[in-house]
DNA sequence: AGAATAGAGAACAACAGGAGAACAAACAAG
DNA sequence: CTTGTTTGTTCTCCTGTTGTTCTCTATTCT
């Protein structure tokens, strides 16, 4: 993360104990009159190096926008992991990041994040870029979207299908094609619930 | 949750106590009275604002008519308009279901969802039955993938591509062709910011 | 000296909040 | 049912506030 300047700790400072208060946000003009500022334009300044440090959301010219991205936000949602992409383990992010789902997306069971590196499954409209959430379960039906976990080592997101003794991940891309293993070779990680993107 | 300005906050304030005390819902002029408001017009702004952040119910024109939505009914997301399908109006649901999304996808200015019916952009990952978070907006940039609405009467989700006096819409479907139109056919509805797909 | 940092202040655009007219739907009285 | 009043809705216009963007100046630090 950035680091702040002495007047940009100042302005948090004084957002977090604003907060605390439950009071609303304040305007420009006040928070000056409180830093001892006489222009607005300087501050805009501060308050635009803690948008970009992330402790602040953006405020898209409401009035009295400023919004802290307050602790309890940062712990809702459900875990983002990491990346993954076929052919590789998944890619770790820092263990805390978290990112919000839609309620319907988080089940009773233990779920988590990855966001989709590849276009191994682009036939099913799953980009990459995209986020996919998954519910964590070591089993899986067949015709199921899985996160398997390949002799130990890589990850990828495929179709599943399980016959005795042997499973066949099938891509979801014409230029693929679906991979046939013996059983014990597969660890199923989680099937796919559910999928988010952003334009 | 949408954020309240002073007013609304304190017409919400009045509009609880009196539910409290079992009175009748006020009028619009009583309203205006106790609030020290000359103009009807005024308060109905706020009482709409009340309404899009889903603490009233909205009032077709019934007297008397205001409604406090009891905090069991305040779902928090963005509402859900129907489902659209290229070639037809969007077919609206019932006005008070909303969906949750994600709080990344809830932008500062207003949104609202709808479900995808049919294949049209089927090449850009986007499904049947998916649904997709849309930008009230009457403007696009270029290669926006946008809700438009052609000639007053059908509805449909497409990427706009816009020259001058003409407007071109393109399907994400290798069967589908574009179709191209006179700047006046073509209405903007709002731009796609986000999809949201469950397994 | 030169570059980064801070601030002042003007000018602008977006927004909150209100006034009032005109209209239409709802309601109440005859 | 018809009529007139109340009431909700829509519209245009106005005002002061507030966020944003500039340019210019001063300060600090290497």
């Amino acid at each position: 993360m950035m680091r702040l300047t002495r007047r940009q700790q100042q302005i948090y400072d004084i957002l977090r104990s604003d907060a605390d208060m439950m009071q609303r946000p304040p305007t420009y003009d006040e928070l000056c009159h409180r830093l001892g500022l006489s222009s607005r334009g300087s501050l805009h300044k501060h308050i635009q190096a803690l948008v970009m440090a992330g402790l602040v959301e953006p405020m898209a010219g409401k009035q009295r926008g400023i919004r802290l991205v307050s602790a309890e936000q940062q712990e809702q949602g459900i875990p983002m992991l990491g990346r993954i992409a076929a052919g590789y383990p998944i890619e770790a992010v820092e263990q805390t990041e978290k990112i919000s789902v839609p309620d319907a997306m988080a089940g009773s069971k233990p779920r988590y994040a990855l966001q989709v590196s590849g276009d191994s499954m682009i036939d099913e409209g799953i980009f990459d870029g995209d986020y996919v959430v998954i519910e964590q379960s070591a089993a899986a039906d067949n015709g199921d979207i899985v996160v398997a976990l390949i002799d130990q080592q890589e990850t990828t997101l495929k179709r599943i299908e399980q016959k005795p003794g042997k499973i066949i991940l099938h891509p979801a891309n014409a230029a693929m094609s679906p991979m046939i293993y013996k059983a014990d070779q597969i660890q199923i990680q989680g099937i796919l619930r559910g999928l988010i993107r952003y334009y």
